[in-house]
DNA sequence: CCCTCGATCAC
DNA sequence: CCTCATATCGAGGG
């Protein structure tokens, strides 16, 4: 059996911030993307413990947010992905440091295979010195699951915040009486679905049977929830290389201008380029409309397109959505995905 | 089996 | 009022 660790940073934003601005300390705090509409236009990211008990969380318009916290001494503050960013990254070379294999499932969260401590007693002596070690470099608190598969290790890693630890030796007893909602990758649309069958806690999903899930759900889905809800979960902790990438954003103002519009798209596409580290043969225009419906038209090459080829097929695409759709676009975005590794120049072709 | 695209999820 | 990003599934077409 294999021991899985997941680590989940608290409040990972709203931390590094206060940890710069002491005075934040007892405040609401609350990290917003600003779309630049207007004053206040844009949503929150993430709030501090103090802020979420006012209702505030991600999601939520920075306009309401506001509302819900006037008479307090809330701060606002805009999102610093990059800065966030550089910080994830030296925190998970130190957990790296302690673990067989390290998968980062996000900025602030990573599983990890234990395995070679052979006793979860072990593996929880070592995390409690990761949590002390990331505290001391960067006074920052995590809270960590420890079970023998991913499903549980991020439950259970949830299961006692902030700056807890949670092993779990008896997976099924664990899982029983919680909400269908722990288990990931069961969200609002199947929860609603199960409830009509009266199915709330995970041992209801056992007790409803994996054919009657297939049913609901199909066979891929169907069989993995019955087999999470049992604890039963055979994903590998493995690093995983990206396969797709993408940049979106809001428009200054709602628009069907095919050269406006085009002229937003490229700029995601030069940011997207930026980023990207391999060749790639999909591109993928993301149309969301003003009434915030997605859509999305994609191409494949057969191999990597140049700029013109990427702004002639993004003018076809963009194109052939107007034509169809009557809708103003609030917002666009520009993916890649299709990776290939650049191909080695064999050494006559430098001759 | 590959491409396209919407839906869903979780961040 | 309504951010940003990734992965996965399934359907439909070829």
């Amino acid at each position: 059996m294999p021991i899985i660790m997941h680590v989940d940073m608290d409040s990972f934003f709203a931390s590094v911030e206060i940890n710069e601005k002491p005075e934040l300390l007892e405040k609401p705090l609350v990290i917003c993307v600003y779309s630049g509409r207007d004053e206040d236009s844009g949503a929150v990211a993430t709030a501090n413990y103090i802020a979420r008990k006012y209702g505030v969380g991600s999601g939520l318009p920075i306009k309401f947010a506001k509302k819900m916290l006037v008479k307090t001494d809330a701060v606002f503050l805009p999102l610093r992905k990059d800065y966030y960013q550089d910080i994830s990254t030296k925190i998970m070379r130190l957990i790296e440091n302690y673990v067989d294999e390290l998968e980062i499932a996000s900025i602030d969260e990573a599983y990890c295979d234990m395995s070679s401590t052979k006793s979860f007693d072990e593996a929880g002596k070592l995390s409690m010195q990761i949590k002390e070690e990331i505290k001391k470099e960067f006074g920052l608190r995590c809270s960590i699951g420890i079970a023998n598969t991913k499903v549980v290790a991020k439950i259970a890693s949830d299961f006692n915040k902030p700056d807890g630890l949670t092993i779990v030796e008896d997976a099924v007893d664990f899982l029983s009486d919680l909400p269908i909602r722990k288990i990931g990758g069961l969200g609002p649309k199947a929860q609603e679905k199960l409830r009509e069958f009266g199915i709330e806690k995970i041992s209801d999903i056992r007790t409803f049977g994996k054919s009657k899930m297939c049913n609901l759900f199909g066979e891929t889905l169907g069989t993995k929830l019955f087999e999470y809800a049992n604890g039963i979960d055979d994903r590998k902790v493995l690093p995983h290389e990206k396969k797709q990438l993408h940049r979106i954003f809001t428009l200054s103002e709602d628009s069907r201008d095919i050269r406006f519009i085009h002229d937003n798209i490229m700029i995601a596409y030069g940011m997207v380029r930026d980023r990207a580290k391999k060749q790639f043969k999909t591109i993928s225009l993301i149309l969301v409309s003003d009434n915030l419906s997605t859509h999305t038209k994609s191409k494949t090459f057969d191999t990597m397109p140049s700029e013109k080829q990427v702004s002639d097929a993004t003018s076809r695409l963009l194109s052939s959505f107007l034509e169809k759709n009557n809708d103003k676009l609030r917002r666009v975005g520009f993916g890649i995905s299709n990776f290939y590794e650049q191909k080695e120049k064999s050494l006559s072709e430098y001759t």
